[in-house]
DNA sequence: CACGCTATTTTTAGTAA
DNA sequence: TTTACTAAAAATAGCGT
C-alpha cells in the first residue's frame, strides 16, 4: 500500500475514506459508549474532526493525563507506521505509564489550588494594588499570601519537572492504562 | 444500532472495533499522507491512541488553531450525531475562530513568559529559599520579582476569562479551514 | 468535492479458545 | 483483552454525473 499520486483520486480517496473513518468512529461509541477524539488533515491542509461527547473533552481527559508524556515521539513515523495494531511492549511501558499518570494527577491536584489561589482568592485586591500603595499591615498580608504561592509554585515547578524528566525515557506509539477512572 | 448490553461482548466488540478504526487511520495516512490523532476511552476507562507523524504534533496543530472553542459541545450526541460529515455553517464559523486563534495566540505568549519566569528564572534560588533567611537587599529582590510574576499572572488570568466567554458561545462538530497552513 | 453504481475486497458478529 | 474461524454485512475502487 502507497501514497496515491494522481492528485485527484487522492483526494476522492481521502475523502471516501475520511467518511468511512468517521463512521466507524461514530458505530464504536454507540455501540460501546466510548469517549473519542478524531483529528485529520486532508493533504491540502484542511481541517477535520470528529469527537463523542466533544473533541476536546475527549482531548482534555487525554491531555490531563498522559499529556506531559510525548506519546508517539517517534511513534507511528517510518519504523512503527504499520505495527499500530501489535501488542508488544506494552506491558513493559505500564509501569512508566503508571508513576507518570500519579505524577500527572498529583501535578493537577497543584495547578487546581495554584489556579485558584490566582482567581478567586480572598487577598485578590492585594494583589490588585500597586504595593506602594499599601499599608504595612497589608504588606505583611500580601507577604503571606505570596509565601503560600510560593510554596505552591515550587511544588508545581518541582512536579513539571520530575515529570518531564520521566517521560523523557519513553517512547510508544499506544497505550493502554490498567485500572481507574471509570467513564463519565 | 445501540449500545450493547452484554459486557462481554462490549469488550470483545469495542477492541475488534479499535483495530478495525485504526487500521483504517493508518491506511489513509500512508494512501493519502495525512496528519492523524485518535485517543479512544474503552468503556473501561482505558485510553488508547493513534497518531500520524504522531498525536501530540497532529493534536498541537488543531488545538493552536481551533481549541479553546468548545468544539463539538453538543456535537455528536442525539440531534446532529449523524450527520458527522455535512459541510454547512463552516463559513459561519470562521470569523469565530479567526478571532479565537488570535486571543489564543496573546494567551500563548502569556502562558509562555508565564512559565519561564517560573522556572528558569535567574532568581530562582531567591524562589527556593525560606523567606525568613533572606536578607534585606534579597527581599527586596524578590519582591520585585513577585510583583513582576503578579503582572504576569493578572494577564494571564484576564486573558483566560476573555477566552473562554468567547468561547461559550460557539458550538459546532466539525470544521473545515478554507486557507493557510499548507501540510508540514 | 459530493453522490450513484457495482464487482471485489475487507470488516464484522457470533462463537469458542 | 486478544486470537481464530466463517458466513454475512459493509466498505471501497473505479467509473461516471
Amino acid at each position: 500500500m502507497e501514497k496515491i499520486k494522481s492528485k485527484d483520486y487522492l483526494q476522492v480517496t481521502f475523502s471516501k475514506r475520511r467518511n468511512g473513518l468517521f463512521k466507524k468512529a461514530s458505530e464504536l461509541c454507540t455501540l460501546c459508549g466510548a469517549e473519542t477524539a478524531i483529528v485529520l488533515y486532508s493533504p491540502a491542509g484542511k481541517a477535520f474532526s470528529f469527537g463523542h461527547p466533544c473533541v476536546e473533552s475527549t482531548m482534555d481527559k487525554f491531555l490531563a493525563t498522559a499529556s506531559l508524556i510525548e506519546i508517539g515521539k517517534s511513534s507511528l513515523g517510518v519504523h512503527s507506521f504499520p505495527d499500530y495494531h501489535r501488542n508488544i511492549g506494552i506491558n513493559k511501558l505500564n509501569r512508566h505509564i503508571n508513576e507518570l499518570v500519579n505524577q500527572l494527577e498529583a501535578e493537577k491536584k497543584y495547578g487546581e489550588s495554584f489556579t485558584q489561589m490566582e482567581m478567586a482568592n480572598k487577598d485578590q485586591f492585594l494583589w490588585n494594588k500597586p504595593i506602594k500603595n499599601l499599608e504595612f499591615h497589608e504588606l505583611e498580608q500580601l507577604r503571606v499570601s505570596m509565601e503560600e504561592l510560593k510554596i505552591k509554585m515550587v511544588n508545581r515547578t518541582e512536579g513539571l519537572k520530575r515529570a518531564s524528566m520521566l517521560s523523557s525515557s519513553i517512547d510508544i506509539n499506544q497505550v493502554g492504562r490498567t485500572e481507574d477512572e471509570g467513564v463519565q
